[in-house]
DNA sequence: CGGTAACTTGATGTTGGTCAACCTAGGTGG
DNA sequence: CCACCTAGGTTGACCAACATCAAGTTACCG
C-alpha cells in the first residue's frame, strides 16, 4: 500500500508535515538521493550537471488537500513530483468542474511559457515536488539540450495521453470509463515500478467523476457493479484490487 | 471564403489536383515564399537556415477525403500543413470515432517519438504539406535550438487546446459544445490572419459530432436552434455568420 | 434534370443525471 | 474506551438531455 506508506512516512516527520507551498526551504535538493530521478525529465543528466540543477531547486512540501497554485496565479515555478499525488482541475463559471489529469512520482508539472496558470493543482495525499524557478529552468533547458529533448518527449506524452482522455470523454459509456481509468492507473503505478494490482486511489470519488465526465453517483454505481461480479474487489485505505484484468480490459473498450 | 478559394485554386491546378500523399513531389519546396512562414515552427529561423530546410523538405499534396496516414502506420514523418485543412480521428472497436482534432494553415503535425501513428489523418478539402523525414527533422532540431524552442512552445500550446477540448467534452452541454466549437474555429482563424466572421466550415457534420461527443442529429438541431434565434446564420458554401458573438460566448460558458 | 450524400426534423428510447435518504469509517472529545 | 459527529460513499426513485430510429428535405454533382 503505496501511498498510505508515503502519507505516514510523512506523517512522522513532523518538519515536513506542518511545512507548506509558501514556505518551501532552502533545504539542499537531494539530487543524489532522489528517488524518482530515472522516471523524470532529469533522467539524462550527469551526475555533475545534477549538481548544477541542484542549486536551482527547491523542495516544497503540502499536505493533503492543500493547493500548490491556483488558475491564474502568475506561473514562476516549474515542478516535479517526487512523493505524493496531485490533481489538475479547471472550473466553469457555475461550479462545473473538469479534472484534466492526476500527477504522480516522477510526473513533471509546468511545460507552457504562459504567464498564468489555466488550472488549479491541489494535493490529494502529503505530496513533495521539486522546484525550479521558470528563468533558472529556461537557462538550464539551454546548457542542456539532453534535457531539452527529453522535455519534448514528455510534452508529446501528454499530448497522447489527452488524446485517449478525449476518447474517453467524447465516446465512451460509464462502465468503459471507470474500467479504463483503473487500468490507466494501474499501468502508470507498473511504469514507475510500483506494484500494478492493488491500484491506489488517493483521489475520491469526486475527483474520479469530474475526471470522467461522470457524477459522483454514476461512478459509485460502476464500481459497486464491478465489484458485485467480481471483476475488482475494494481494500481498505482506497485501493481496488483487479481480480479480472482481461474483463476490464473487455469492459475498456479501446479496440 | 477562404477555404473555398483554397479549393478552387487548387482545383485550376490540375497537377496538384491528381498528385496525392504517395507521390510526394521532389519539386523545390518554396519554404522562400511560404505563406504561414510567421505561423510555423519555422518563424525562428534565418533566411540562411531556410535554404537549409528547403532541402529536406518535399511538398504533399491531398485531395479531399484523401488520407494522409492511418492508425498504426509507421510514423516516419513531420508535418507542417500550408493550404487546406485535416482532421485527426480516432476508432473504438466497435467504430465509434472521436475527433481529436482539426489542423489548419500553420498548423503543425508530428510530435512524438512513437514508432507508429495513433491517430489517422484525412484531408477535408485539398490540402498541401511541408513532409520533413523524421531522422532530418531531429538533424535540423539538433542544430537550430531556437527551431527547436519553438516546437516546445507548439506542443505547450497544444496540451492547452487539449485540455480545452476535455471540460468541453466532460462538463459542457450540447449547446455549450457547438457555441464554443465555432468561437473556437473563428479565433482561429482570426490568429492565422483570416476573416474570424463568416467562420468556415470545412467538415461535416459527422466530424463535428465526433468532435464534440455528440451525435449528427444533435449538431444539426443545436445548430438549427441557433440559427432560428439569430445568434448565427448559415452562408453558402459551410460558411457560418456569428451574428451576436457575445450571446454565442455567453452560451459557450467557460467562465 | 435526376441521383446521391449530406443535412434536417420528428417520435421515441435509454443512459446517466438529479434529488434524497441512508450507510460507513475515521476522528474527536467526553 | 466509547459515543457522537462528520465527510465521504452508497443506494434508490425519478427525470432530462441526448441518442436512436425513421422520414423527409436540401444541395451538390454529373
Amino acid at each position: 500500500v503505496d501511498f498510505a506508506d508515503s502519507a505516514s512516512r510523512l506523517g512522522e516527520d513532523s518538519a515536513f508535515a506542518r511545512s507548506c507551498a509558501s514556505c518551501a526551504d532552502r533545504l539542499p535538493a537531494p539530487c543524489d538521493v532522489c528517488t524518482v530521478r530515472a522516471l523524470t525529465i532529469c533522467a539524462p543528466l550527469t551526475v555533475a550537471e545534477l549538481h548544477e540543477v541542484s542549486r536551482s531547486v527547491t523542495a516544497v512540501t503540502l499536505a493533503r488537500g492543500e493547493t500548490l497554485f491556483d488558475v491564474g496565479d502568475p506561473a514562476a515555478h516549474a515542478f516535479n513530483l517526487t512523493i505524493g499525488a496531485l490533481m489538475l482541475s479547471r472550473l466553469l463559471a457555475d461550479g462545473r468542474r473538469q479534472v484534466t489529469g492526476f500527477l504522480f512520482p516522477g510526473d513533471f508539472l509546468g511545460l507552457g511559457e504562459e504567464e498564468r496558470h489555466r488550472c488549479t493543482a491541489i494535493a490529494l495525499v502529503p505530496t513533495r515536488l521539486c522546484r525550479f524557478a521558470r528563468a533558472d529552468f529556461a537557462r538550464l533547458l539551454d546548457r542542456h539540450p539532453d534535457m531539452e529533448r527529453q522535455l519534448l518527449r514528455v510534452a508529446s506524452q501528454e499530448i497522447a495521453a489527452a488524446q485517449d482522455q478525449m476518447v474517453l470523454l467524447g465516446r465512451k459509456t460509464a462502465q468503459e470509463k471507470v474500467a479504463s481509468f483503473l487500468l490507466l492507473l494501474s499501468r502508470r503505478a507498473a511504469q514507475r515500478g510500483q506494484r500494478p494490482d492493488p491500484v491506489q486511489l488517493p483521489m475520491g470519488r469526486a475527483a474520479i467523476a469530474d475526471h470522467l465526465g461522470l457524477t459522483i453517483e454514476t461512478v459509485s454505481r460502476v464500481i459497486g457493479g464491478l465489484r458485485r461480479r467480481r471483476l475488482i474487489a475494494l481494500r481498505p485505505g482506497g485501493a481496488v484490487a483487479l481480480l479480472d484484468r482481461p474483463a476490464l480490459e473487455a469492459l475498456a473498450g479501446e479496440d
